[in-house]
This record gives structure tokens, sequence and C-alpha cells, in this order.
DNA sequence: AGCAGCTTGCGTACGCCGTACGCATGGAAT
DNA sequence: ATTCCATGCGTACGGCGTACGCAAGCTGCT
């Protein structure tokens, strides 16, 4: 990890870590199936550096709110961790979601509703932390020369009180015992006991 | 492009292009300045595939459904576009956000809202093609052992619609108290004979 | 004490990769 | 006829991930 974020996950080679650790290259095969795993392992502990609590707020809104922050911190402290756990095959963990379709409760109970809003924020998350690391990586990172595109922390918090605010919005109109409003979806429509 | 929706990016070396176009391998440089010059060409050409038409839908709501739906269906029919239009250096294009700009005058009238909307969108749908494709890029693909986290199709254009919804009600929530209705701009928006 | 079996470190080697360099060739311009 | 230059591409270098197998130490059993 050390390697990774002073230097960019690119640099950080088989070859590379066995010199930083004063050991033969195949060494580290003995504690690492192989080079995806070991990418794998240092992409889990990033994320477990800025866990979500247990238990989650009761204010779903705070929750989601709470949880994109730590995504994002997370990629701000570790740009790599981005193309590692999007770049398949690494991390296909559904903890995550599982804690915000937890914390979706206060808003809708139809599970499926939970799920997909869960997915919702974890795309958009995922998509804005793109959006803002990719630009400074390789130009020179350091210049202020800001492309116009960048995604800024405040266009990442408004898109998240939008995404938030829609979500509001979807739950009531499902929630609500009739309400069948002219988008009548076929989603959210299992209310159960 | 053929050998990359074929067998993935990764599949793309030098060689193997050479190998395809019965060419030497380094006469591949007398056209193209190296490989990431390559990738961002192919990036560009899949994007084009599929562009936002000129003039957009006057309806702003149904040009970011067709925006969103344009970006999938470049990232359904080739997945490596995502990774190569996301790892920074490639293709750092602003037209399609220029074109969401656009777009957005009927629901505001401030540009920096219409800019951070757009940002949003497009993040959100990066974010959510990433989710969808990433999981059948390894796996065995065919394979109908779907993990519960895969974004459907569905799933985009719920969360694509909350999104749209919160942007609705905060363009109003903003354009509403002065200027009477909504749709009064005041930057005149240039509009053309 | 001797031996067997196991874990661990790691040197070598293979087949990939991107590409720097420079030579050969053939057509266009003079 | 001569020059010039755009183009094709063979060779080579340094890097990569990792298969394979050997050597050395630790453990437990006779």
């Amino acid at each position: 990890m050390r390697v990774a974020d002073a230097e960019g996950v690119g640099a950080l080679s088989m070859r590379r870590l066995a010199t930083e650790l004063d050991s033969g290259v195949m060494s580290l095969y003995r504690h690492v199936a192989n080079k995806d795993a070991l990418l794998t392992a240092i992409t889990r502990a990033a994320c477990e550096e800025h866990p979500y609590p247990e238990p989650a707020p009761s204010d779903w809104r705070e929750a989601m709110r709470l949880a994109a922050r730590l995504d994002w911190e997370v990629y701000r402290a570790h740009p790599w961790a981005l193309v590692t756990s999007s770049s398949a095959r690494h991390f296909s963990d559904t903890s995550c979601l599982d804690w915000m379709e937890d914390a979706l409760v206060g808003l809708t109970d139809d599970p499926d509703l939970a799920r997909s809003f869960s997915i919702a924020v974890w795309s958009y998350v995922q998509g804005v932390c793109i959006q803002h690391v990719s630009q400074q990586l390789l130009p020179g990172g350091d210049k202020a020369e800001q492309s116009p595109l960048r995604a800024t922390e405040e266009d990442f918090e408004l898109g998240l009180e939008i995404l938030l605010d829609g979500m509001e919005q979807r739950a009531e109109r499902a929630g609500a015992p009739r309400a069948g409003t002219g988008s009548a979806r076929r989603f959210a429509t299992f209310t159960r006991p």
C-alpha cells in the first residue's frame, strides 16, 4: 500500500515489492497466491481503514451520507483502490450493499427497492470518485491545471443530496397507500406484512 | 476493436494487433504514437458509434434519459471502453458534459447548477455501468451465476429516474423563490433562428 | 542420534509485454 | 539521374508475472 500510494498501483510489481521487503521475488508467492490476490488484499485493507460503523445511524439519510463520505475518503486516500476494486475479479464485496440496504429500512420496507436504492447510491459514489480521481493521476498532479469537468467535493455532495431527495420522493410515492400517480412502475409494489 | 470486443482489452497487444493485420509490430508505430494513443482512438471510436444527437431533445428529462441510454449502449457493446475511458489519460472529453449542460436549459438557468447536474448524471451512469460490466468480465461470462449485487438494466433506469426527480425538485426549489415561473431564464439562452 | 517429512526462501528460466533504434526500400521531386 | 523522405519492419532491451525445483531449516518419530 505504501508503494501504491506513493507511486501508483502501476509501480507495484512483484519484483518491486520484493526489493522493498528485501526478499526474493518468488518468496512472495509463499504468502500470496498471485498478484491479483495481492491487489485484492490491499484493496480490502484500504476499505477497512474506513469501515461502515455498526450499527448504522438510524436516520437513513445520515447513513447514506456517511457511507458515501467513507467511500470518498477511501478513494481520496488511495486512488488506486478505485481501479482495483472496479477492475472486476477483485473484491466483489456485497457487505457495503447489505449495510446500506439495512440502513434503508427507515425509508422503505420493500427490500427490492432498498436494494435498488443502495445500488444507485453506491454506483453514484463510485462514478464521481472515478471522475474526480482519474484526472489527477497522470497529467502532473500538483499542477492547478484543473480540467473543467473534474468533479469537486461540492459536486459530490450536491449530487448525493439530489439522489437522496429522489429516493425519498420515490419511497413516499411507493409507500403511500394508493398514490397511483402517472409514473406507475412495477417496482415497489410488493408490500409485505 | 474487434479483438477487444471478442477477447477483452487485455488481449489487445501491439504484437497481437500486428499479426491480426499481417504487418510487423513496429510498423504500427507509423500510424499510432504508442499504445495509449491506440486505446484512446478506439475508445473515441466506440463512443462515436452512439453519438449524442444534435440538437438535443427539447425536453431536458428526455435528453438525460437519452444520454444515459446511449452511454449504456456503448458500454454494453464495448465493456473495455469503460476501463479505457476511466483509466485517465485517455479521453478526457468534455463534449458530453457540454451537451448535457445545454440540454438542461429547460430545467435551470444557472449554468453552475447545470454543470453539477451533468456531472451527477454522467457519474451515475458511469458508476452503474462499471457495476454491471465488471462482474461479467472474468468469472466465465456466459454462466448464469449472477452475483446479487450486479446492477440490472432496471436498476439503471430506476436510479436514473430517481436522480432526475431529485434534480427537478432541486431546480424548482432554487428557481422558484424569485423570477416567477421556473422557466424564466435570465441568460437569454442564445436561441438561434 | 538418525531419519523422514514438511514448511519456507528463492534462483533460474520462460514467454509475454511496450517500444528505441536503425536499416532497407520504393516512390516523388528535382 | 539523383536526392530525399515516408514507410515497413527486424532486432534488441528492460520489464513483467510466475512455473518449477532445489536447498535449508524445523519438527516429530523411532
